[in-house]
Order: C-alpha cells, then structure tokens, then sequence
DNA sequence: CGCCAAAATTGATCTGTGTCAACTGTCTTC
DNA sequence: GAAGACAGTTGACACAGATCAATTTTGGCG
C-alpha cells in the first residue's frame, strides 16, 4: 500500500523470448500476431506492497503477469480482508463486465507485468477468435479453482485449510518449475490467513503443529514439505 | 438424488418465443442463427432430485436453464456438501477445460433444460465469434459472483450470511420478474446452509432471530422481507 | 553492530457456531 | 383422517477457532 510510482522498463521487449510466452494469454497466437501485440504492451514494474489496481476502479487496461506474486483481494467496510486469489506468472487480469475491477491487487514483492491498454487489446482480440478461446479457457480454469476454494473456505477445518493450501500452492509453483519439496511462501501469515478465512494466530498454530507431527520443515520465507502423504491426508483431498 | 427417468419434450418447440431468450447466451444470435441453433437443442424436463450430471462425469452436453431451480454442488469424500451456486432461467451450464465437470447440479422441484450436445454446439459456436463472447461473459459474470461469495464464506458471520443471502437472492429473482417483498425460497433448510458454509440449525435460528427483529416473515415456501433497510445493515454489505 | 518496527509465535481465555437430542409441524399415502 | 416420514425448530452443551495479550524472531537501516 505504498505510493504509487512504477518504474516502465524502458527499451523494447520481445515477446518471442518473453518467460510466460508459453502457457500465457499469448499462447494462443503465432509469430506474426505476437509481433503485433508487441506494440500493444509495455512492461511495467511494481515493487513489494504497490497496489496494481483497485476494487471498483474504472479497468483500464489487461496485465499479464510476468514475474512475482500478486495479492488479489476484497475487503469489507470494516476492513476484514479475504484474498480471493494469488497471481503468478502467466495469470491474466483485468476482465470483467461492468466495466470495473471487481477485486484489488498489489504486489507481493517485486512484479512485473505486461499491461494492455483495454481499448487498443480490445480490438486485437476482435478479429482474433482463437485469442477469444484462449481468454475464455482461462476464465473457466479459474471459476472451477474458485469452486474449489469454495469448498475449503466453507466446509473444511482450519488443519484441512493449511494443509490443503500448502499442497496446492506448491502444485501451482511445481507446474511452473519454481519449486520442489521446499517451498516457497513469499506471501505473509496474516495473506495466508486472509486466503484460507482463518485469523493469523490459527494459521501460525497450525504450521507449529504441522511441523510438531513431521509433515513439514518450518524455513526462511517458506516450509520444507517433509511427508507429502500425510499431507494430503490431513487435506482430506 | 432419484433414479434417472428424464423426459425429452415431444414435439418441436421454437427458440424465437423462448422465455430465457432475451438474458440467455441465445441473446446473442440473430433470427437466422437461432433457427439453426433450434435444431441442436432439445428440450428435457428433470423432476425434483433429479440429477442432472455429476462432478467427474464426461462433460457430454451444455445446458440452458429454460425453467425451475437447479442446486450445484461439490461432495467431500466423507459427505459434506458445499453448495457453490444455484443456477436460474437463463444460466449456462457444462463448460469446462478438462472435459469433465467440476461439481454436481440436480434439480430442485421440476426443471426443464435446452440440452445441447457438446460437439455440435462446440461447431456452432467455432465461427461464431460474437456467441463464444456471450459465453465468456457469462463466464466472467460467474467468477465475479463466485468471488463475493468467498467473501461471504470467508469473512462473514453467520447473521451477516443469512441476510446476504436472502438479499441476493431476491435481487436474482427480481431480475428474473420472479419475486417482490414476498421472496420464495424453493431450497431446503439444508440447502441454504450448504451455501452458506453453515449448519442446519444455525440457519434455522438466524431465521428466526430475523424474525424476531421484525426484519422478515417467516412463510411457506419462502420468506416476506419486511425491513430491507435493515436487513442490508445486518448484512454488511 | 545495535536499534527499532514489523512479523510470527505462543499462551490464556472467550464465544460463535457446531453437535446432539428432543420436539413440532407438514406433507404423503393408503 | 390416521400413520409414517421428513423438514424445520428449539434447547442444552461442547469445542474449534477467535480474541486478547505477551513474548520472541526477523528484517531493515543508520
């Protein structure tokens, strides 16, 4: 929640070489539109705490992610939080149909994005069905992951919560090569708590007790997953 | 959850005078088109506790809710429910990325769907750009939807659900010119509470404290909303 | 390095909601 | 219209997780 000054990278991109070119948005076009999008986005930075965009702001523009993670959020009147979500590289944002966000993001650590003007993209997608496809299929991939949380913010127990979130988490970060049975967790207790709809102290006391019964390794910035089976038992996956 | 004797609708029926016709994904096609779109349906009817397709299953077909209430749903292996949305006139069911659904709809009281085979509708829709924009719409609208309710599954109390909810759903009906202050509540006490994240009892008790407070009429088959000012209070909203 | 602020942990206690159980009301069927 | 089954309500009590309050650990910075 930092002021609000990005840094805009300032010389040219390409986005044939670009690191999410693969299972982003972009996978979905060839080399000759990928040279067109080219000149649609420009890459911006954000660091730790730098809020991207705002519940019910006006949407301006799409952004691709690129590197880091994102907190993406709702908050209540009185300020209780539920984190609907985190992005990592190669999530999309920005689409909606009232013509606002209807959740915030910020920056957990240092994150870059590709971001798209909406009108200019808007158009690009026009023409372009199969981009369509592409958009779509992720919107359906993470309506069916909201479902999923669904069920574990409203019928499963704070050990159940934890557990399925470290697994799940470290799935996400395994499908994108980021991680292996240590796993990184660059987001806080007080994120995951607001994630899982549990209080921060919970969070910690279950951790303490994950790591009492051997299943994981309580680390710097994230945990050793020791006993991958247990685990996934006391997910009740 | 009764044994599965659907009845398919006899003779030809005409997408033109349809009654979801205006919000439904149909909205999008032209007369031309929806007379080509007439062929591929057909109508099916499903009665109370019909299941309409399961979690896991094949994907097969997609669904146009034309009439009734259908209750989506996702079971834990030990038999918790968590009921992640109900779907009215004009919802679209049955997309999906991994070709297999990813929750449970049956019906709630009798139900009557445009059904449409996966395949065939899969070709309509390839070159027809403006129907795949509906759906993602529609899609969109639904992960918004999804994300309120994490909120409400997340963050709120058990008053604050029972208020939200009763507060939504008139707002659907309303929309659908289906409900005044009188508001009917086709679902069980169950259902509402498997939506809720909640018990039973619990629902039961929150309606009659609301009650109580003068805030709703307790009716057969639904519920008079007395006091929406306050009912909105309670809800935090 | 040493100081400060923030994050995380831990303990003690409280409470909202769940659990268990009894009861009531309503609908169905013969 | 009696009997059975099921849905809903109500009460008493239990407990998972919240709240309140220290304390410890970590990280940033002069």
């Amino acid at each position: 929640m930092k002021a609000s000054l990005v840094t805009i990278e300032p010389n040219g991109h390409s986005c044939s070489d670009c690191a999410v070119r693969e299972f982003a948005v972009c996978s979905s076009l060839d080399a000759v539109e990928l040279r067109e999008l080219e000149h649609l986005g420009r890459r911006v930075h954000f660091t730790a705490g730098q809020i991207v965009f705002s519940e019910e702001d006006i949407t301006t523009s799409f952004y691709n992610v690129l590197d880091g993670v994102m907190r993406l959020y709702k908050l209540l009147s009185d300020g209780r939080r539920q984190i609907v979500g985190f992005a990592l590289p190669g999530d999309f944002l920005g689409m909606n149909i009232s013509g606002r966000h209807n959740f915030s993001a910020d920056a957990i650590g240092a994150v870059r994005v590709c971001q798209f003007a909406k009108t200019p993209f808007g158009r690009f997608i026009e023409d372009r069905p199969h981009l369509l496809r592409r958009i779509n299929e992720l919107a359906i991939r993470e309506l069916s992951q909201a479902r999923d949380h669904m069920v574990l913010l409203g019928r499963r127990s704070a050990d159940e919560k934890v557990a399925a979130f470290l697994l799940g988490w470290r799935e996400r970060l395994l499908s994108l090569g980021m991680a292996s049975d240590t796993v990184p967790l660059p987001m806080s207790r007080q994120d995951i708590a607001d994630y899982l709809g549990l209080t921060i102290e919970t969070v910690s006391r279950t951790f303490t007790k994950l790591e009492r019964l051997g299943v994981i390794e309580i680390i710097q910035g994230g945990i050793g997953l020791l006993d991958t089976a247990r685990a996934e038992a006391l997910a009740a996956a």
